[in-house]
RNA sequence: GCGAAAGUGGCGGAAUUGGCAGACGCACCAGACUUAGGAUCUGGCGGGGAAACCCGUGGGGGUUCGAGUCCCCCCUUUCGCACCA
């Protein structure tokens, strides 16, 4: 007999307590995990224990955290609890990207200080994270913003200072009208756009700015990503390209005709030097200097050269840049082959980057693309100088031209190329190289496509970069006794005349450290990403006051272990925290070269097919589920929908059907939970033998779902999976409770499900599984601290199995039989099946495929 | 254009090694209990068919006793890169 639930007041105590009420329960937790901060405090570095550091990406204060935020916290979390049952110690902090933006357009908007507004939006965002049961150590939380860290920002930009990784100088740089400061190139789209402000272009403006020479590490950068095979393949992919690595040669041709002295020659760069008697033009970019000596003063031809600067301007804004067409003017000028001393002309092309290279190449029509598009539309020479090795016979008469390919393979063969001629394309480039190095016209050269990291932003909200400007002395560093360079506070914050810190006079105004006369502080700020680049040290031990960090705690809780966040930093925080930790570990205060060993990135959250989005009207407020399911439906949910690396579309129905399984364990257990209280003996794995067939039918999906989830953890991070499996457990149980009602199940083996579901449930819906172990009567108070269930594959494995059967491999039956049944029992049961039989009646049994313990196919003709 | 991932019921998704396609959940349908049901419980639920059966994992070929899974060709979607010389 099953009890009716009654949603009405005016039912019995007795029935309304069994409603889930995910309200009154994670209330109550919530005020006794407050009170007891402790309960999720990583051990001492000394610790015996093994550690295990797992990182969620710390967020930005904007006000609240939307359901992205959710997913990668609840994600991280189950982890975290799963490796704390596991016995580790677990290092699980949180933190604030405090500095930015959004907090000075707030304080324009709304007059609020951009410092309040910071704070009360992280004041917020921290409840929210506690209401929502995150198990993260608040005693090492760490909030960019303050003094106490952007000191270490300021000492650790005197570091590179030191070390010549920090310069000055002036240069072109991203300007975003919108956020009226200076980007990093990583900071621009790839359309061209900002990365906050998605549809405004980016300007060039010609600045003096502080530059962090992250090139230093570019090899060693790209180098690392071969080792970290923990993280994904598509972000090693894109860090790899940003990088951009290429190997080449460097070669001058002499212009032909009268120059100005010290002019005499352009410089190319080439990756496939191999190819140059197949060069047929020099194609410089609109802005390269030589374009100024060669044209002189040639109205027709600078206005070509005009045009063509304005066309690669638009393509860049566009964001198409290789869908415009190929346009170049030509010089009326030629230069030398140093190789064949041949006369080439020179032109000025649209689609050649004064930033990449020397801004000149030597055009290969017969073997690259976009050199041969230009030549046909010009109708310049077409010239093959190298083949596959099994056709290498340069094309006759009549013949169709030959397909452009760059034939790098091993047995490809030079034509055409004078004394390296018959040579491979290797063998080619070695030799030329080295000739052109011997004569004083070339030498090989690696070019990387990472720049300098820009970090100069002409606002006010970010760590002030501790520099003075001396009238004698130059540019003199700020000294180490005198931080923090304090940001003032009630500055006038307007997106006009540059940096807002430049119209304090008692900020600017300061004395001069080396020769005491006066001086001007710098008034830029540091660019936000140098916070988020070390922080994660920082939670080692977030207090130290004189020292950035500790060693020898960084040394026992690095790397970490699991970093998980969005791929939208792949590129970006990911290749800055890669270099700051090789910095850090030049500086000798840290020994490992990578900060983590394994990153994960979660996929999206979005909508009815779209990102969650304030103008498409589709964001959930976690809020808003909170208080309709609560925060275990709301993080069972987030897991439950979809693996977890991939995009996931909030469905609020689904969040329904989540609270709903939460209500029936709770219900279950509500009912139940006192037998199991009652049952003393603990021990319900032994008396399989005594156990009934649907006892011992709930007791071997227990240690399967044990089992599953399990595996879960241990391999995908499937746990839309691992929910699904205790859901079908809880069913199972539900198919007994007449049973269990009527006393008629083993009161032992009740008491070890009931404890292994809220076991098996602990990292999903954590508040669930404290009310549910308190109620069933665990002395142990704390979940986090009791071992994750182990399963027993003897218990787990079945009796019998049905075993599929196939007639020329389609399904035409089932037999039952015992799991250990030998291959020939097997058959000859299966032939002896009536069903089986009547199926091959007449016709000739070629064999018999048994698969052990999967399936029976019977071939018959 | 190049690269990667993906394409399975009305929907979100299961199915690590080739072995019962559609677990689990949502929605829907029927029933039970109810004054009531947006609660709860029971059952059903890929398509066709009265049934036996037949068809079904983007499309087309192939390998195999057996293919969502492996191979070849094509289509679509998402993401990343994109005159990088």
């Amino acid at each position: 007999m099953k009890e009716t639930i009654n949603m009405t007041a005016n039912q019995p105590p007795e029935q309304r307590e069994l409603r889930y009420e995910p309200q009154r329960i994670e209330e109550k937790w919530h005020a006794r995990w407050e009170s007891d901060p402790a309960l999720y405090a990583a051990e001492p570095h000394d610790s015996k224990r093994k550690k295990f550091y797992v990182l969620e990406m710390l967020p930005y204060p904007s006000g609240a955290l939307h359901m992205g935020h959710v997913r990668n916290y609840a994600i991280g979390d189950a982890l975290a609890r799963y490796m704390w049952m596991n016995g580790y110690n677990v290092l699980h902090p949180m933190g604030w990207d405090a500095f930015g933006l959004p907090a000075e357009n707030a304080a324009i908007k709304n007059s609020v200080p951009p410092k309040e507004w910071t704070l009360r939006n992280v004041a917020h965002m921290k409840a929210q994270m506690k209401r929502l049961g995150f198990a993260y150590d608040w005693s090492r939380e760490v909030t960019t913003c303050l003094p106490e860290y952007y000191k270490w920002n300021q000492w650790f930009f005197l570091k590179l200072y030191e070390k010549g990784l920090a310069y000055r100088k002036k240069s072109k740089v991203n300007w975003c009208p919108e956020c009226a400061t200076v980007l990093a190139n990583e900071q621009v789209l790839p359309n061209g756009c900002c990365w906050r402000h998605e549809e405004t272009p980016v300007q060039q403006r010609e600045l003096e700015q502080w530059f962090v020479r992250t090139t230093n590490y570019s090899e060693e950068l790209l180098a690392g990503i071969e080792k970290l095979d923990g993280w994904p393949e598509k972000v090693r992919t894109m860090q790899r390209n940003w990088i951009g690595r290429s190997e080449g040669a460097l070669l001058d041709f002499k212009i032909d005709g009268a120059v100005t002295p010290g002019k005499e020659t352009i410089t190319v760069f080439t990756t496939r030097i191999d190819t140059i008697y197949g060069a047929t033009s020099i194609q410089l970019a609109p802005e390269h200097p030589a374009v100024a000596e060669l044209i002189g003063n040639d109205p027709g031809l600078l206005a070509g050269v005009e045009d063509l600067t304005r066309e690669q301007a638009r393509a860049r804004e566009a964001g198409d840049v290789a869908a415009v067409e190929k346009h170049g003017v030509f010089t009326g000028r030629y230069a030398i082959n140093p190789f064949n001393q041949e006369r080439v002309p020179i032109w000025v092309a649209n689609y050649i980057l004064m930033d990449y290279g020397t801004g000149a190449i030597m055009s290969v029509p017969a073997h690259d693309e976009r050199d041969h598009e230009f030549a046909q539309k010009y109708g310049l020479e077409i010239r093959v100088v190298i083949l596959p090795r099994r056709t290498a016979e340069p094309p006759r008469n009549g013949e169709p031209e030959p397909p452009v390919l760059p034939y790098t393979e091993k047995d490809s063969l030079l034509i055409n190329s004078g004394e390296y001629s018959e040579l491979s394309n290797q063998e080619a480039i070695a030799k030329m190289s080295a000739y052109a190095e011997q004569h004083g016209f070339g030498k090989r050269t690696v070019t990387y496509r990472l720049k300098d990291w820009g970090i100069s932003r002409q606002r006010y909200w970010g760590t002030p970069i501790p520099m003075l400007y001396c009238e004698k002395c130059g540019v003199v560093p700020v000294p180490e006794k005198d931080l923090p360079v304090l940001l003032p506070e009630n500055v006038d914050i307007t997106l006009q005349g540059g940096s807002p810190l430049g119209r304090v006079p008692e900020f600017v105004n300061a004395t001069c450290p080396k020769c005491g006369g006066t001086a001007r502080r710098e008034t830029d700020t540091m660019d936000t990403f140098v916070d988020s680049s070390w922080y994660f040290y920082r939670y080692t031990n977030a207090k130290l006051a004189d020292r950035a960090l500790d060693t020898a705690t960084v040394d026992y809780w690095f790397p970490i272990d699991q970093y998980i966040g969005g791929v939208e930093h792949a590129i970006l925080h990911l290749i800055y925290s890669r270099f700051w930790t090789r910095f850090m570990r030049d500086l000798g205060i840290v020994h490992n070269d990578e900060p983590a060993t394994r990153l994960f990135t979660q996929g999206m959250v979005i909508k009815d097919g779209a990102k969650m989005s304030k103008s498409k009207g589709n964001v959930v407020s976690p809020d808003d589920m909170v208080a309709q399911f609560g925060a275990d439906s709301t993080r069972v949910y987030s897991l439950f929908a979809t693996s977890p690396d991939r995009e996931l579309d909030w469905q609020e129905a689904g969040v329904e059907g989540v609270h709903r399984f939460l209500s029936r364990t709770y219900r279950f257990v509500m009912r139940n939970g006192a037998t199991s209280r009652a049952a003393q003996n603990k021990d319900g794995t032994g008396a399989s033998a005594r156990l009934s067939a649907k006892a011992r039918q709930i007791q071997r999906k227990l240690h399967q779902t044990i089992k599953r989830v399990t595996e879960d953890f241990q391999g995908r991070w499937h746990f839309n999976t691992s929910v699904a499996a205790v859901m079908e457990f809880v069913n199972e149980l539900y198919s007994v409770e007449d049973e269990v009602v009527a006393g008629k199940f083993p009161p032992a083996l009740l008491a070890e499900a009931q404890r292994n579901v809220i076991l098996l449930l602990a990292p999903f819906a954590p508040y669930l599984a404290a009310e549910l172990w308190e109620y069933i009567g665990e002395t142990e108070k704390n979940l986090l601290r009791h071992p994750w269930p182990a399963y027993d594959p003897a218990l787990a494995k079945e009796d019998e199995i049905t075993f599929p059967i196939q007639i020329n491999g389609k399904l035409r039956g089932h037999v039952v039989l015992p799991a250990e049944s030998a291959e020939e029992t097997v058959r000859e049961r299966v032939l002896a099946d009536e069903k089986v039989r009547a199926a091959i009646e007449g016709k000739q049994v070629v064999k018999v495929i048994v698969v052990p313990g999967k399936l029976v196919n019977v071939v018959v003709k």
